[in-house]
DNA sequence: CGTTCATATAAACGAATTTGGATATATTTA
DNA sequence: TAAATATATCCAAATTCGTTTATATGAACG
């Protein structure tokens, strides 16, 4: 991150697409974009905030915040069919939002993360 | 906020999915369900989320924090054709994420609340 | 055992998103 | 004023996503 900035001073400086040395400016925004990013973490972010793009998934991220339930409740909740259902939870729990225990016949579904949950919250997120 | 939490009271004292008095408690999980989620906050939540469930745009985000850059710096950074980019940006400023301002011939992007970005990423969100 | 209930998985389809080429618009420069 | 540059918009192809229907699994219960 420290590379980074000492880049961004001289970035920073020069304005516009064409700098003087447009050849080398050019590579120091490469450079740039490949340190700011990382293809793994960034691919994992973005299943993330994918599973939190949908509404239903967003309510019951709300639903299981109030308390932990069994997917037939859910169903209830939310008026969804069971198969449709179940895939949303999926998601969720593919990405560590939602666990799912199975106690005898139900399934029940809670949040993995409360803390990250509530502040989320907190920046009015969710 | 208070009423739910007297409703959560006795549905988490409720445990299975058929209770004994079912159709009471059926409603009791509908009305739980309209009283945590609001149509309209959900909507905007989802597509804030959505906005941010991209690779790319995820990358944006990243260079933007580091620097303003117009649209054709944003190109060399990212290696993608302008309409993409254009099209991305655009997703990204609609739910209030980048902020973009000509300057004669160029459009430049940053971010809208660098606050909220920072805090996301305390939160190893971004 | 076999039936029922709660849930998962699979396949299929339509809708929404991402992408890139062609083109339009606006601004700078020669 | 013409040419070049930066960006947006339109449109069609490719891909991804959500929903539905059908089927499978596995625990409880008679």
């Amino acid at each position: 991150m420290k590379k980074v900035n000492q880049r961004l001073k001289r970035l920073t400086e020069t304005d516009f697409c064409k700098a003087d040395a447009a050849e080398k400016y050019r590579n120091e925004l490469i450079q740039l974009a490949n340190e700011t990013t990382d293809a793994k973490t960034t691919k994992k972010k973005s299943k993330f905030f994918k599973a939190l793009s949908d509404e239903k998934r967003l309510r019951i991220v709300k639903l299981l915040r109030v308390k932990e339930m069994c997917v037939c409740e859910l169903m209830i909740c939310l008026n969804m069919t069971q198969p449709n259902l179940s895939h949303h939870i999926q998601i969720l729990e593919n990405v560590g939002i939602v666990n799912r225990t199975k106690k005898g016949k139900w399934v029940y579904c809670s949040l993995a993360d409360t803390k990250l949950v509530d502040k989320m919250i907190e920046l009015t997120l969710l």
